[in-house]
DNA sequence: CGAGCGATTCGC
DNA sequence: CGAATCGCTCGG
């Protein structure tokens, strides 16, 4: 195992760093960061290259808006730090981090990532060999990574599970409006999806 | 208690 | 472009 992966394995984001702003704290800290997974013993890593904020006390495309806690958005109320997993369309499952004091419920769905660790695993998972396929969008990552609501809905992020490793620089970054929130009105065009630039893991263009 | 539908993906 | 497929939400 390489020494970049050692660094993986042993790094967290600090806890408290989750409940900052949340725009600041998803393009600063987790653009780039790590999404590792240790999930039946192996372990899976990812690059963290596009991801969308949502807010839940004013924004029209969060589960949690306008700040309505129910049995699936309870998660997005905990304090930052821990993962808020939901199951969509009979078969997917996405996953975000939440990134908000407790009693506020902000997330930031990730979206895509760069494979960087237990590629031959997430080609398992994925049911492809082809590595630009395994974790460029919501619902393949979290099948790349093993990640499911049912397991890992609500559980903390600096743990040995499921946990995000620093990152290790600073990346130039695209803002453009979210996926798939037609129906959100004046919220559906605001760019709160970041992407890094000139990096070929990107979900869709 | 059940109809409607979703922060998607894949195959036709 | 439409099917897959199921749990959450809300209305009756």
């Amino acid at each position: 195992m390489t020494e970049h992966i050692l660094g993986l394995l042993n790094n967290r984001i600090p806890r408290e760093h989750y409940c900052r702003d949340p725009f600041k704290f998803a393009k600063e800290e987790l653009l780039g960061a790590y999404l590792c997974s240790n999930i039946d013993g192996v372990l899976t890593a990812g690059k963290i290259t596009e991801l969308e904020v949502y807010i839940g006390s004013c924004d029209k495309a969060c589960h949690a808006y306008p700040n309505k806690l129910t049995k699936r958005t309870a998660t997005m109320f905990r304090q930052g730090g821990c993962a808020y997993v939901f199951f969509i369309y009979g078969m997917y499952n996405q996953f975000n981090v939440v990134v908000s004091p407790e009693g506020q419920a902000d997330a930031v769905l990730i979206r895509s990532l760069e494979p960087v660790a237990g590629i031959e695993e997430m080609k398992k998972r994925r049911h492809t060999d082809d590595v630009k396929n395994l974790t460029t969008g919501p619902g393949k990552l979290c099948q790349a990574l093993g990640i499911t609501a049912r397991a890992h809905d609500g559980i903390n992020l600096s743990g040995k599970l499921l946990w995000l490793s620093p990152n290790t620089q600073k990346y130039k970054f695209n803002a453009v409006p979210r996926v798939g929130i037609d129906y959100a009105k004046e919220y559906k065009d605001k760019p709160w999806r970041f992407y890094i630039k000139n990096n070929l893991f990107i979900s869709r263009q």
